[in-house]
DNA sequence: TGTCAACTGTCAGAGGCTGTCATTAGCCTC
DNA sequence: GAGGCTAATGACAGCCTCTGACAGTTGACA
């Protein structure tokens, strides 16, 4: 099965194929729906699994626990990410392909989620991870290792080793800081349209280059 | 009790605190040294407990989880990271500022740690961290929490407002991502002595400059 | 010294997660 | 289309983390 979850491409599978994706949608829709009304700690696999009329045993052959099935749809969206930052053009500086690549990502996320769930559902999860302590690590920890695979990805751009030289991690990691700054402040602001989201980002990125200046009081 | 768990200072404190500092001591050396022998998803709490000869549930009186004992010790560096910010000179631009406060901290790193357990376990416990995907899932989120502290610091020092101004948050994400970066370098490498990590850290921080130049392929 | 409050141990139980094994149900061949 | 093969599932049993409740113990302090 894809570990990212909702690829359907190719030539139609059997039913067995198509019976386990409708479980895996289900079980995924029914939890993400749990998690954003009852809250994440309020909600037990047991029930989860009840309301697809599925043993729990079932959930844990389909997600590895819990906290995959919180983070599926992120898994989803960061999977599209990283290959926009692929197809952007060679000529294009790291810091710029980055850039345009999540900005891009904001505007298609639609075309991505609405597979499997309202665009809408997705974004009250992504706030439910981001008040979620036990959420907010696990997030954390898979956009280290995101950020560890764009490294390599930037490094092979440029033609240069990521283990010699420190600037494609160094890149990856400031862009990765202004990302996460901009999510929480996203999640916990007042504004969480997708427009909102976007602005952000763009305005905070544009800020590295000021912040490295010295002397802030002179604006 | 003090939550990051080891400040001993002021007049002398009767049978019972010191009883329960001894306590806290025992069970956090216990742990570590667990950790770091067996790995910590090979160790119990009762395992822990028991090596104390404390029931299960004192362990959990003095350490909300597993978790947090696996963490103490690091909460105790960086809670002496922040105070070093804290001390810098005002005239010092923001990044100068923390800039000199990481290397400070690694300088001092043994008056800190030694008292409750050898430096040499301490590092071996950063390694166990960063290898134990819970560990590091919540280390990072623990990093988050701590960024934004230093946003409202580092506002304050400049006399900015962190909730109209990018600026601060923007900065201590930058500077935060390349810590991160040489953290995860030092303990998968083969060098885990602290010189390593001081050189690397100041290696890679001055990496920032270079990498927002668009063309790195001019060295 | 006796009372109070803090600390501890014991017990019971919820919830996440795993191994095992029997049963069910697609799939494929003859 | 009957039967064998194998993947998927359900039903337990059990481990581990963590919490609440209650009773026993031990410093602190008048």
């Amino acid at each position: 099965m894809d570990t990212v979850g909702n690829t359907r491409t190719g030539p139609r599978p059997g039913l067995r194929e198509r019976k386990k994706q409708r479980t895996r949608d289900a079980l995924l829709r029914a939890a993400v729906e749990l998690f954003t009304t009852r809250g994440y700690d309020h909600t037990t696999v047991d029930e989860i699994a009840a309301a697809v009329d599925v043993s729990q045993r079932t959930f844990f052959r389909y997600f590895s626990g819990k906290e995959e099935a919180a983070l599926a749809l992120q898994a989803m969206t960061v999977a599209h990410f990283v290959a926009a930052v692929r197809a952007r053009p060679a000529h294009e500086p790291p810091m710029e392909a980055l850039r345009r690549a999540v900005l891009d990502g904001w505007d298609r996320i639609s075309e991505v989620i609405e597979a499997v769930v309202p665009v809408e559902l997705y974004l009250r999860m992504y706030r439910v991870i981001e008040s979620t302590p036990v959420l907010l690590a696990a997030h954390l920890r898979r956009s280290a290792e995101t950020e560890e695979e764009l490294a390599r990805l930037i490094a092979e751009r440029e033609g240069l080793d990521v283990d010699a030289d420190p600037r494609p991690r160094v890149a990856v990691a400031v862009f990765g800081g202004v990302i996460r700054v901009t999510e929480r402040l996203w999640s916990t602001g007042p504004d969480v349209s997708l427009e909102a989201m976007r602005t952000l980002t763009a305005e905070y990125l544009d800020q590295v280059g000021p912040v490295l200046a010295g002397d802030w009081r002179v604006r």
